[in-house]
DNA sequence: AATTAAATTTAAGTATGCTTAAAAATATAA
DNA sequence: TTATATTTTTAAGCATACTTAAATTTAATT
């Protein structure tokens, strides 16, 4: 299997992210804005990685992940969603510890080492925020149908099934206005303009920003 | 603390070795074998290493760490032998399984999350080869007064304190020869021109090369 | 539609960490 | 001690992964 490099995971991880969220595209600038480096060294490795037969690139234009590209991704994807769920099983660490060590290890991490974790854990197939944990050969077991908050319909209720942040101040956040995975919300209205969510959680009224919803996945209330 | 890449403390824990180990020198010759890369670029880095201060670097002499030179082989050690333990504790890895691991995770690990490790772990001393592990300011505790096996006095009876090797070949060979941790043995006959040392263990007799009884440590049976 | 702004790309340059090939210094052996 | 072999160093070059600055293309605004 092909061997990338950390710069090249991470630019492919990015891609990744862009191409699933709903509040990030795969524009050059946006890859770069996401990896604190310049424009100029984003369209650099895009070129660099499309020769490499990674991501599908056309001059300006959005980039694309080919299988190849997308097998990097969910390989590093499952490492990161396995350490966190370690760390945090085993080690104790917090969510945004857990995130910010993940982040690192997941590079250095062998396909041998990942799935003694993977086993050791009972083969998990969520990480602590609810995200799924792909599979070693590149599923994504997606059996929860979650959707972002920001997809959810007024009037109905949901439970929170996933936190997807990385950031402390996204999980203080969350922490400070009981969003814990499990915790039952209805939905209000949506403010289009202002891209804005009303919710109602334990009998207080909340309003979100669209972007931070896009990180709460909900799911019907059975 | 100054953060070195992972070519550079993989550069300065070669020279760590080379001025610990009976059976190795810090020429740049030896390292860059040690390393497999190619003089020249032992000599490279050499100049660079130097010119940060972590190496005193004398054209044609041996390579010698500087004080912060060494703190950045023992921190690496230290996350080095705290994974060993910790693989081979909590995920059962066998013995040259955390080596080879660990060689790729000490790279990546903060200081914050060695710490976690090294408390799950009720703050060992020695790793489970025996050796021990480097405090988090830098001391090596160094209570056990072991010698290497090449150092072991004819006649006398030691019981093995640690098994330092890193290569399966190793650990297989000790295992089938009945070198464990904590085993008895007599040392019997040095040989100088053949770099050899006979000993006894367990009403067997062994010949071994001196290279390899550099990395079998022993003690005094009290 | 024309102008302006923003994003993207190209070009040139830098640091790291290697390589090969040739020169210089040191070590070994006859 | 002199010739030979080995090691070390220098020099030139390459790939990766960035940078800044300028040119180009696309998008937004009037």
């Amino acid at each position: 299997m092909y061997k990338a490099s950390i710069a090249t995971e991470n630019f492919i991880k990015a891609i990744y992210k862009g191409e699933q969220g709903n509040s990030m595209d795969t524009k050059p600038g946006t890859i770069a804005k996401e990896l604190g480096i310049t424009n100029a060294a984003a369209t650099d490795m895009a070129r660099k990685l499309a020769m490499k037969k990674l991501i599908d690139y056309e001059k300006y234009k959005e980039l694309k992940l080919t299988p190849d590209g997308t097998k990097v991704a969910l390989d590093v994807l499952r490492k990161h969603r396995l350490w966190e769920t370690f760390l945090h099983q085993v080690l104790g660490l917090t969510m945004h510890e857990i995130h910010r060590e993940a982040e690192l290890l997941e590079h250095l991490t062998s396909d041998f080492l990942a799935e003694k974790i993977s086993d050791f854990l009972g083969n998990p197939e969520t990480d602590p925020h609810g995200d799924p944990i792909p599979t070693d050969d590149g599923e994504i077991p997606e059996t929860d149908h979650s959707i972002t908050l920001s997809m959810g319909e007024p009037g109905n209720t949901y439970k929170i099934s996933r936190l997807s942040g990385s950031d402390k101040e996204f999980f203080d956040f969350c922490h400070s206005n009981k969003l814990e995975i499990g915790t039952s919300l209805t939905v209000q209205k949506h403010y289009i303009k202002t891209r804005m969510i009303e919710i109602e959680i334990q009998h207080t009224k909340l309003l979100l920003n669209i972007d931070l919803t896009n990180t709460i996945y909900i799911k019907k209330a059975d």
